[in-house]
RNA sequence: UGGGGCGUCGACAAACGGCAAGUCAGGAGACUUUGGAUCUCCCAUCUGGAGGUUCGAAUCCUCCCGCCCCAGCCA
């Protein structure tokens, strides 16, 4: 390991592993977990938990689970567990054969649920959904105690077997722990620990008809599995005492559990809740549209592996509500982009250009750098004609300050080829749409260099229009609004501020000709433009790129201004 | 009004009683065959507020203020 590799990052969950170390607790060891629910895909808040869990055993010389946290059936499904395994691989950890899910411990809690009952510590409650609601009280009045909290063990113990062999119907019983009805942590007064629910499980299928709650399976698990720390976010922290409490009740392994804060970012959101929202209302295309901030979602808009991880590690781990700045998720893509990506030029909305005093027929093929920050790429040929295509926005008839690209009687430097300057600009004769650039080019400057040292103020990336390839590309903003979407009107909600304009597609995109077998995930920049993908939805004969997410771009910066202060 | 947490630059985040790291964003400049990349410099005399302890406080104590989470047979 190189010493820029081993940069260490400190929080206080690894302040706390440390100190267990020093202190021999767990005989040294270290084994964490990552209990997803299988009933949705994985997001970038994930990916910060998968990234602390995983990489906390990586540096500890431990070990990380991957367990499905499986005890709702009528929410889960295959398809969520198939998308969590193939993210949490792309994010390039491994769990050894280490796949867990809670639904295989489902006989063992059973049996200790009937510990609980033999200790007089869990009772079969008879009161319905409502009526345990009205009984726990509020968060400033204690609860009351079910009637049924004084069965006789015997009675218990006879109900839950029934409840287990089918005979009552959904929500007639509960089985509650007997903690304290008045406690001012409501996560104490007498929690359900098992619902009766005729629904067919994913793995178990039709095995069971009661389930375990969160509560109960969780610190069970863990401490099957001999997890030392129970990594999980804030809002855990009440349950806490409720997690600590069926461990010491049983007796059994204790894992500690630490909580730290969620992710947020800005102009998107990070519930599973408002995520299944977006994907079943159709506001996006699916759970991997680009926009989306799901795994799949990023894979597919290009992002990497690197560049997710790196971002996980610098955001780091507190224990403070926080919004983190999109700009720093994009800022890692591009700094590993900007090593990796072979550079190509496309033009995004072509503008015709005849070089008037280029001849008709003839064809050069021109050396091209891949990539400027890795010699090792090679380079290639780009052919080069009388007939090219420009950018339109590299062009202005009437350049504001500060522009420096293509004007009338400009000189402007064509990226690897020649300089040229617009002699003529052809309009539409009705719209008065500039429609073609008559222009010269020098001959001195083969290559872009000239002899005379003369300067041009730009270099403009260019295809030649009979060589180049049609292509489509997809254009991706931010999906929200606003920095925060939560933010609204009141009788509105965090769907107001969905960006309209967060999807475009531009279908006489032109690309270069080395890009004829480009593959699906391949990633490249486009000179000026940015980093785009060659998206799944590709065939043979149509190239369909996603734009990943642009260069930065200093001209817009100075645009930007130019208009506000007009 | 109960319980549990949290307040350090625009955004993240270190500092563990010894004199406020780093990163992103933003600004200025250098360089440039990508207005990219890269490089240089600037950007908290101050840690939610008020008191107190101490030679010394973001760190300890007290009291306030603000924000987040909890009343699923969800996780």
């Amino acid at each position: 390991m190189t010493s820029s590799e081993s940069k260490r990052y400190s929080d206080f969950i690894r302040d706390i592993i440390t100190g267990d170390l020093v202190a021999g607790k767990n005989n040294s060891r270290v084994h964490t977990r990552f209990p997803p629910e299988p009933n949705g895909y994985l997001h970038i808040g994930h990916a910060k938990s998968i990234c602390l869990n995983f990489g906390i055993a990586a540096e500890f010389g431990g070990l990380c689970n991957l367990r499905f946290d499986d005890t709702n059936p009528v929410k889960e499904e295959v398809e969520y567990v198939e998308s969590i395994i193939e993210d949490v691989r792309w994010l390039g950890f491994d769990w050894g054969d280490r796949l867990c899910y809670a639904s295989d411990y489902f006989e063992q809690m059973y049996q200790y649920a009937v510990e609980l009952i033999k200790m007089g510590k869990a009772y079969i409650c008879d009161l319905s959904a409502d009526e345990i609601r009205e009984y726990r009280g509020t968060l400033i009045e204690p609860g009351k105690e079910s009637p049924y909290r004084n069965r006789s063990v015997e009675v218990n113990l006879d109900l839950f077997s029934r409840m287990r062999t089918g005979e009552f119907p959904d929500g007639s019983r509960t089985l509650r722990a007997k903690i304290d009805m008045s406690s001012g942590n409501i996560n104490m007064r007498d929690p359900v620990i098992y619902r009766i629910l005729h629904a067919r499980h994913h793995r178990t299928g039709n095995t069971w008809c009661v389930y375990p709650m969160y509560d109960f399976a969780h610190c069970i698990s863990d401490s099957v599995e001999r997890i030392t720390h129970s990594i999980c976010t804030l809002e855990f922290e009440d349950h806490r005492p409720l997690y600590d409490w069926f461990l010491y009740q049983l007796n059994i392994y204790h894992p500690q559990q630490i909580e730290f804060a969620r992710l947020n970012l800005s102009y998107t959101v990070l519930s599973k809740r408002k995520l299944v929202e977006l994907v079943e209302g159709g506001y996006v295309i699916g759970w991997d549209d680009p926009r989306m901030p799901t795994i799949a979602g990023l894979r597919r808009r290009g992002f990497t592996t690197e560049s997710v991880v790196n971002f996980c590690e610098r955001i780091g781990v507190a224990k403070r509500d926080s919004i983190v700045d999109i700009a720093l998720l994009e800022h890692c893509l591009r700094e590993d982009l900007n090593k990796r990506a072979p550079r190509i030029m496309a033009v995004l909305r072509p503008l015709r250009v005849v070089i008037v005093n280029y001849p008709e027929d003839k064809t050069e093929e021109l050396d091209a750098i891949n990539n400027p920050e890795d010699q090792g790429m090679g380079t290639r040929k780009v052919p080069f004609s009388r007939v090219l295509y420009i950018e339109r926005d590299d062009f202005r008839e009437d350049p504001p300050k500060e522009f420096f690209r293509l004007a009338p009687g400009r000189e402007v430097r064509l990226r690897y080829a020649y300089y040229i300057r617009c002699a003529e600009v052809i309009k539409d004769n009705k719209t008065g749409e500039i429609i073609e650039l008559r222009c010269t080019y020098d001959p001195q400057t083969r290559g872009g260099d000239s002899s005379d040292r003369r300067k041009v103020k730009a270099t403009l990336h260019w295809v030649s229009a009979k060589h180049a390839i049609e292509a489509e590309v997809r254009l991706y903003d931010h999906l929200f609004l606003k920095a925060d979407p939560n933010e609204v009107e009141e009788s509105k909600d965090f769907k107001s501020n969905i960006n309209p304009k967060s999807m475009g597609a531009l279908n006489s995109c032109r690309v270069e000709p080395s890009l004829a077998n480009a593959k699906p995930d391949s990633r490249y920049q486009f000179e000026r433009l940015g980093y785009f993908c060659v998206d799944p939805d590709s065939s043979k004969n149509k190239l369909v790129f996603n734009r990943t997410v642009t260069l930065r771009d200093t001209w817009a910066k100075i645009e930007k201004k130019q208009k506000i202060g007009s």
